[in-house]
DNA sequence: TTAAAATGCAACTTCAGAGTTGCATATAGA
DNA sequence: TCTATATGCAACTCTGAAGTTGCATTTTAA
């Protein structure tokens, strides 16, 4: 990771996260993530030369990717440039860390109950 | 994390870890496991009690649930209770790290190649 | 044994997501 | 200007997810 843009983190709360897991829950965009990722910026047209759906597919998906964060399309003459959205990796991750830390705080709570109390 | 369990890593490619995004992305899932991670095991009943919608749709949430490995049900006496899989925690991370070392890879790429033709 | 509690199973409804096709719009280039 | 390229927009089909209801099954405990 290497453009580590200063997000507002937000504060917000795990279920507000279901968008942008929802985003990944699905192989086409898991695809086109990897192939933005390693390929950078791209057109639609580009893009669906390497799969087997038509174009229109292939924008829904770049819109569902959009909508979370995951991608931003740049219109650049006559056609929009998408390019994948580094600063949605941290976000992701923040959430996955607050999953294990109410894990880990739980484990503690519950061994700390199980020693005071020797039943 | 605590339980560091020594998963095989199976080592997938990005794609084959949609099921795993896509069961995050649905607020009452997301909810769900936050309950489970901070309350302990909990059977279905107890689960159902703390939202609005019937036991059968907590069950089929379970289901998905279950199927991703986020979360496992152990049957005692009557009851079957629920708990938090806390090694998928690891296998997302592993996934948005993937993308993350792809993304910084291109740029890596990107860079050498302005470099190296100062066109 | 029997009643209540906790699930499991199955059918049914509703609706949004995924994909398609057809047509309109914008723009680079000859 | 004219044509081919790249998208955008809208309507339509189809399948699967989410939720519900009704009934059967398993256990606990009196």
């Amino acid at each position: 990771m290497s453009p580590r843009r200063k997000t507002a983190s937000k504060n917000r709360s795990l279920e507000n996260y279901a968008p942008v897991f929802a985003a990944l829950g699905d192989e086409v965009r898991l695809r086109l993530i990897a192939v933005l990722c390693m390929g950078g910026a791209m057109s639609i047209t580009h893009l669906t030369s390497g799969m087997d759906i038509s174009r229109q597919a292939v924008t829904k998906h770049l819109g569902v990717l959009a909508a979370a964060g995951w991608v931003r399309g740049v219109k650049v003459g006559r056609e929009r440039l998408w390019e994948f959205e580094p600063a949605q990796l941290d976000e992701a991750r923040r959430s996955l860390e607050l999953i294990g830390r109410q894990w880990d705080h739980a484990l503690a709570k519950l061994k700390s109950l199980v020693e005071s109390d020797p039943s």
